[in-house]
DNA sequence: TTGATTTACGCAAACGATTGCATTCTGATT
DNA sequence: AATCAGAATGCAATCGTTTGCGTAAATCAA
């Protein structure tokens, strides 16, 4: 490969002239002929100039890293860190950065050194990292190195990006409640807390009893919502609507329900959490709550490159959309009776 | 940060002294007193190497790059992408590398000056790049820099790993052929010349005539496999199966023919190609081909790991599985009442 | 005792860029 | 003629490692 001193000697000039007219340094001023000159040589030898050098004195990189932390043993196999992370790729190359990505393991709190070497090796130039879940050890080491950060997800950090969560639950239920419906059971999962303040807040609003809502754990799985969908209408026959904490708990659900006899959204509505792509082709297609992931990778990288800047950003709380479509519709006329009747 | 400098003096040894205890140099004998005394004081200061001086002297930067083209605007938006790289960042870190991810645009043939950049640069120790589309600009590029590489999918290169396409559109074929099917309509999608040549075989093989099985065009969406099926159905209602070239296609077929009013595997079977996660729980869980996307990336990952050690690995074609499911079944009776009859 | 080895470590030159501080040159001004 | 300003360019230090080679001290063989 070329190196800088090849392309001076060749434009019969200094390393350092041809460096500061290679970089546009506005600050010194050249020849018109010089600058040609070196330009010349440059693209004659095809001259690209190296990058550990220039990191080296510069303290740039110019790359970025998507930090996904691993609890379990899967890395970014979801589909929204995929969604996140087109989003970043995008914005990253649009900025002249490039995309490093990175799935440490966390075992006890204990960082693998390789990752500790990316961090402190000075690869990095700033971090995007997703923050739903425990990442306290790897922030403490960030913040040691003061290395630009944006936190996604609702890790306490000043420069952070997250969705609204609790308006994501009382869009749910709220959506239900406009519908006609008040015997509602929960298909919930332990640890997304926020979701269920939602619920619980949309309830207290439209006077309905929060505790008194029947609620089945799930795991996200498809087969666990169908589990907890059948717990549910066999301990209480008379529910007419079914939140689930996820999409996939929510198909699990539909399906159950409908071998098991029950017409969805005729008999009994079901609303999702997530909108996955292939929610929309379900049958029937799901009602479920967006989180517009597609926005965050930008929203993301253009924060962090701000801080990167120097500047000191506004945190960002996205408001989820309700997305209405077949899983759920008004109540059905026997379900009234109770009430005619009583 | 704590440099090797600091590290040297705090223990009262020279810098050189330092680097070779600090990379276990086993060339190079010290004392054990030493050892301990540079040991303790990199743990001490939290000495970590700073990755640009390490890779300018060395020429290594242990980073590896996966390169998923994007050609038109979709970046690695597919699952597979995400599959792919998944087992790529697994493999990654063990064995020490870094991973960095980059969607180049291509257009008209030409490159990008910031993707130049990433690989005229030297950021890079080995490339693994997705070759399903048309990637020779690329090729060309790091053919110049000498940059170990293994490609994915098709693209003839000496060091690559692909599925064996032929193979997956035979196993379709016959499968169908296996449970009595001969009048087969086909969804098929332009470019997927390996996959169509599969069942032309499979065709020839079973005595079938290839040219006469009635064939429409999808784009790989849902909506495109419907409207194909449909056509389809409509000119030739004697159908008693469809190959669809994808499960999106073949979900959207499926569909189409439900609400047409035609019973999936009953009436008419339907067969897969792709093997989706949402292939399994799809009503009818769908008859398919896994490609064993998620072994690609560790293989890759092991090819090029060769490839950077200077050994000449060969190529690897991976052989497709049939994934028997419920969307497809036996002949209907009815079927054979005109070869009864006739 | 002397010369040859071995052991344990340090010196200093790379690697390829950037950049503060000269230095040279050309006119213009006094 | 001397001085000076500014334009155009070069010198050399620097970033933090690695590594070839040199060297002092200790050990050993004869």
């Amino acid at each position: 490969m070329a190196t800088i001193r090849d392309v001076a000697s060749r434009a019969n000039v200094s390393v350092s002239t041809a460096s500061r007219i290679l970089s546009n340094s506005t600050k010194e001023k050249y020849a018109a002929e010089t600058r040609q000159r070196v330009q010349r040589a440059s693209a004659e030898l095809g001259y690209r100039p190296n990058f550990a050098a220039r990191a080296l004195v510069s303290g740039k990189t110019r790359i970025i890293a998507a930090i996904f932390p691993r609890y379990y043993d899967s890395p970014f196999t979801a589909l929204a860190s995929l969604q996140i992370l087109a989003g970043i790729e995008d914005y990253c190359s649009d900025s002249g950065h490039h995309l490093l990505v990175s799935s440490p393991k966390v075992v006890d709190g204990a960082l693998d050194g390789h990752f500790v070497d990316l961090l402190s090796g000075g690869y990095l130039d700033g971090i995007v990292i997703d923050g739903h879940f425990n990442i306290l050890p790897i922030m403490e080491l960030i913040a040691g190195l003061q290395i630009p950060l944006v936190v996604l997800g609702t890790h306490p950090y000043r420069h952070h990006l997250r969705s609204d969560g609790r308006l994501g639950g009382r869009l749910m239920l709220e959506h239900l409640i406009d519908l006609g419906h008040r015997r509602i059971g929960l298909i919930a999962v332990r640890d997304i807390e926020e979701r269920l303040r939602g619920i619980e807040q949309a309830a207290e609003k439209h006077g309905l009893d929060f505790g008194g809502l029947p609620c089945e754990l799930g795991n996200f799985s498809a087969e666990s919502g169908a589990a907890a969908a059948e717990r549910l209408i066999r301990a209480h026959p008379d529910l007419t609507a079914i939140v689930a904490f996820n999409d996939r708990m929510a198909m699990g659900a539909i399906r159950r329900l409908q071998s098991l006899g029950y017409a969805v959204p005729q008999q009994i509505s079901v609303v999702g959490h997530d909108d996955l792509p292939r929610s929309r082709d379900f049958s029937p297609p799901l009602t479920t709550i967006n989180h517009r992931l597609s926005e965050w990778g930008g929203l993301a990288m253009n924060m962090l490159l701000q801080v990167m800047r120097g500047e000191s950003p506004e945190a960002i709380v996205l408001m989820p959309k309700l997305v209405i479509r077949e899983s759920s519709g008004a109540v059905p006329e026997a379900a009234h009776l109770p009430y005619c009747v009583g």
